[in-house]
DNA sequence: GCCGCATGTCATGTT
DNA sequence: TAAACATGACATGCG
């Protein structure tokens, strides 16, 4: 293009952009060489944040070097110099706030402090993870939590910086909290998180940070899924760690399934295996049920969003101990019904996963349940058992895993108050008129019976599944589990009853508020009664009035009349009307009194 | 033992 | 037509 050509584009790029002021449009949209500025400047920026990076990962190698796993506590400190010994409380009472010239605490302290915070039997298998990478340490501490340590508060995996753990002393905690807060750990968190997602396709929604290009990453972040994911390097022994702890939730096939699948998790550790270690019985159940077969037939990420693995009743499934909270609602969610102030989260065992266990006897049974129970060990099995003959072998490990959605281990830890106070709190409206404790009470009675029977014949899924799934879902879950005629036909009644005991609840709850309704319809009725009665008698007395002004009006105009002699009319023998046309008329009384003696005689 | 209340369950009708 | 819901009637447990 020739110069001259080159100024004639400008120009009309000129009166372009003259025309294109109103739309907002400014003069470096049209602007070549501002525009190639731009995108020089940019390259400059990536080239920095390479070089930042490679730095950074420069720094995380020597990091690595320098830590060391303590054979006795378990903790991972850092190498020091036999002349100099570091005490290890004192990277627990390091400062962390944030000083003005920036973080305070370094990156080599906050692994350490992670260190710190994860004990030996949690990490023994860890160090491989740490021998690989540092960044890995949170991830890992966070899947190898011990049992009593609380798991992911929710299923859905966050992006977001991992919970401390319960454990930590308040130093600790304190130190967690502000560790967290660090963007970069939390940067680095979220890419542990994403690439242990991306093995098994999930893409999450990215942080803020990470969808911003100026934030800085560590070089950790960028190493490939074999050097970052922890599966590859947490053998697999680590998950039989929690053989003692998680067998309980899942059934025995199940369970071996599981075993089966260890070694795969150590190579294709991911969300979903994730799942598989701390709730085998959900993603067992719900992995190879509908969300386990969408993720085999179409683990697309388009799913995720739309379709999370974890469905609300997931969440409730999910969460042990934890009352399950409006969200339940969202179980309500799932369940449009929302105009019954009752619904399922009313129900017992289905506004709280731990209402659901019912391990202990004395729990939720009424005294002579207890006691017959108690006598008659056997009478679990119910009238179904008995009716198709079946041997019921107590399982433990079988009953107790099939028959607790939350995962928990059946040990009843007393937790009746709480269980008591979570009823009181959920109840909520209920509380008039129909709650109260002996209420609460006998809504735990009749569930453990369905349980008993589920127990009995050892129905592979929970009854608060039974009962709560959506038709679809419940067909698609009943198809999946192989079930015998009897089997099939206590699944449909406990669906049955479970739902027609929540419908009796709302349809009770509708008739009192009917009966309340029609008590304060009656209270206005009479108060209108009472109002219409007193004007009735308002308006007697003012007619009354008005009659004797009428009357005192009539004889004072009569009294004015008088006939050509000048004399006056009398009012027994005359009277005065009103014509249509509204003049007045002296009528004669006589021939009036004449009409009224001929109808009389005629009568 | 009777009574009242709360709740679960069944049968049946309705949506 | 199936599933969910509504509701009357009855049974049961409890105080």
């Amino acid at each position: 293009m020739s110069e001259v050509g080159v100024i004639q584009d400008m120009e009309l790029i000129d009166i372009l952009w003259k025309q294109d002021i109103d739309l907002g449009a400014r003069r470096e949209v049209f602007d070549y060489n501002h525009r190639q500025k731009e995108h020089e400047l940019q390259r400059q920026r990536e080239l920095e944040e390479e070089k930042r990076l490679h730095l950074l990962r420069e720094q995380e190698k020597a990091l690595l070097a320098q830590l060391q796993l303590d054979e006795e506590t378990g903790e991972y400190i850092p190498r020091t110099p036999p002349s100099a010994p570091l005490p290890l409380e004192v990277s627990q009472n390091v400062n962390f706030t944030q000083g003005s010239g920036g973080h305070a605490m370094s990156f080599d302290e906050c692994l350490q402090l992670l260190a710190e915070t994860f004990p030996v039997e949690e990490t023994e298998n860890m160090s491989a993870c740490l021998a690989t990478t540092a960044i890995s340490v949170p991830s890992s501490n966070n899947i190898m939590m011990s049992p009593e340590q609380q798991p992911l508060s929710t299923p859905t995996l966050s992006p977001g910086p991992m919970p401390p753990p319960q454990r930590v002393s308040p130093d600790l905690e304190q130190a967690w909290m502000e560790l967290l807060s660090l963007p970069e750990l939390q940067q680095c968190l979220n890419m542990q998180m994403e690439d242990t997602l991306e093995t098994t396709n999930y893409t999450l929604p990215k942080s803020p940070e990470v969808q911003n290009p100026n934030f800085t990453f560590y070089p950790m972040a960028n190493l490939t899924n074999g050097e970052t994911n922890s599966s590859v390097v947490c053998p697999a022994e680590f998950i039989s760690t929690y053989d003692g702890s998680v067998p309980s939730m899942a059934p025995i096939d199940n369970l071996s399934q599981m075993e089966d699948k260890a070694p795969q998790l150590n190579t294709n550790y991911g969300a979903e295996s994730f799942c598989d270690i701390f709730y085998p019985t959900v993603s067992l159940e719900e992995g190879s049920g509908q969300h386990g077969h969408e993720e085999n037939e179409s683990p697309t990420t388009s799913d995720i969003p739309n379709k999370p693995s974890f469905t609300p009743m997931d969440l409730y499934s999910l969460s042990p101990g934890d009352t399950f909270d409006s969200d339940k609602q969202n179980v309500t969610a799932e369940m449009p019904d929302s105009d019954s102030g009752i619904s399922s989260n009313t129900s017992p065992h289905a506004s709280s996963p731990a209402k659901s266990t019912y391990g202990d006897r004395s729990y939720g049974y009424s005294d002579s349940d207890i006691e017959e129970m108690d006598h008659n060990p056997g009478s679990a099995e119910s009238d179904y058992s008995e009716m198709f003959s079946l041997n019921f072998q107590p399982d433990l490990r079988t009953a107790v895993s099939v028959f607790t959605p939350t995962g928990q281990p059946h040990q009843q830890n007393e937790s009746k108050p709480q269980h008591e106070m979570d009823l009181a709190e959920e109840s909520g409206h209920n509380s008039a008129p129909f709650t109260k404790d002996k209420q609460k009470k006998q809504l735990d009675v009749r569930l453990p019976r369905d349980e008993q029977r589920a127990k009995a014949l050892k129905i592979p899924v929970s009854v608060d599944m039974i009962i709560n799934l959506p038709v679809d879902d419940f067909n698609e879950m009943m198809s999946k589990h192989q079930l015998n005629d009897a089997q099939l036909a206590l699944v449909r009644d406990i669906r049955r009853r479970g739902k027609n005991k929540v419908a009796a609840q709302n349809c009770r709850k509708r008739k009192m508020e009917n009966i309340m309704g029609l008590e304060g319809e009656l209270d206005s009725l009479k108060e209108e009664k009472e109002r219409l009665l007193s004007e009735k008698s308002q308006n007697i007395t003012n007619l009354k009035d008005m009659k004797q002004q009428l009357n005192s009006l009539y004889l004072e105009v009569f009294s004015m009349l008088r006939d050509e002699k000048g004399n006056s009319y009398s009012p027994s023998n005359y009277s005065l009307q009103q014509s249509t046309d509204g003049s007045i008329f002296l009528v004669p009384r006589i021939k009036k009194t004449f009409i009224k003696s001929k109808d009389n005689h005629l009568s």
